[in-house]
DNA sequence: TCGACGATGACCT
DNA sequence: GGTCATCGTCGAA
């Protein structure tokens, strides 16, 4: 068991895209059917509430889907994506504003079996846990532990115990569709890792 | 009701 | 480089 968390209050920031960067190098946990898996996260992006194209929460946009965002910070918001991946972000700010921050990638660390077994692989490489549809997956994440804690419970997140010493600040993927937000450098990873879905 | 469309990933050439 | 699986959500009708 963990000897240290991240405590809500260190989601609750009004500084989404800060908290994107200073999560890289922190350490997932779930303990999810019974299982304990674990994972470095190597990469991060930032979507900044209402005034972000790119987020769900664009214009204050309010619905059954995205009302989790408006949470206080240090919740989980978890959503299907093409009808196929779970993508697992991290709320973030105080109540009533609707920033998030989506996890990508990971470094396995904890529980490497399981989660060979749920992505049913045989070895252990990138595609294990890089890219936010393959670490939920890994991590036993879905749609059930929308708006679950993630500072205690099943979900937690460790402070990291080394510097990143070069975190790469660029674009966000996928989100063509939001114009000029498209070119914001919200996404950050970790450049000495492998573990990264897209350089 | 119903149609359009994803914050993706795996596999193909 | 391109295709496509697959389904919940959302907004229009």
């Amino acid at each position: 068991m963990p000897s240290e968390k991240l405590d809500p209050s260190f989601f609750q920031s009004g500084d989404v895209v800060g908290l994107s960067k200073k999560l890289i190098g922190c350490k997932l946990s779930t303990f999810i059917d019974n299982k304990l898996t674990s994972g470095i996260i190597t990469e991060t992006e930032a979507y900044a509430g209402q005034g972000d194209k790119a987020c769900h929460a664009h214009l204050g946009r309010f619905t059954k889907r995205t009302s989790v965002m408006y949470e206080p910070g240090g919740i989980a918001y978890i959503y299907l994506c093409y009808g196929i991946h779970h993508l697992f972000n991290i709320v973030t700010n105080t109540k009533g504003h609707a920033d998030a921050i989506l996890i990508r990638a990971v470094e396995p660390i904890d529980g490497i079996d399981i989660m060979l077994e749920r992505r049913q692989k045989t070895n252990l490489d990138k595609s294990l846990t890089s890219g936010p549809g393959n670490l939920t997956k890994a991590l036993g994440l879905k749609k059930t532990h929308n708006a679950e804690s993630v500072c205690s419970g099943n979900i937690w997140i460790e402070p990291k115990t080394t510097e990143i010493k070069n975190i790469v600040e660029t674009t966000r993927i996928g989100i063509d569709y939001a114009e000029e937000d498209a070119l914001l450098p919200w996404r950050f990873y970790d450049a000495d890792s492998k573990f990264v879905s897209v350089r």
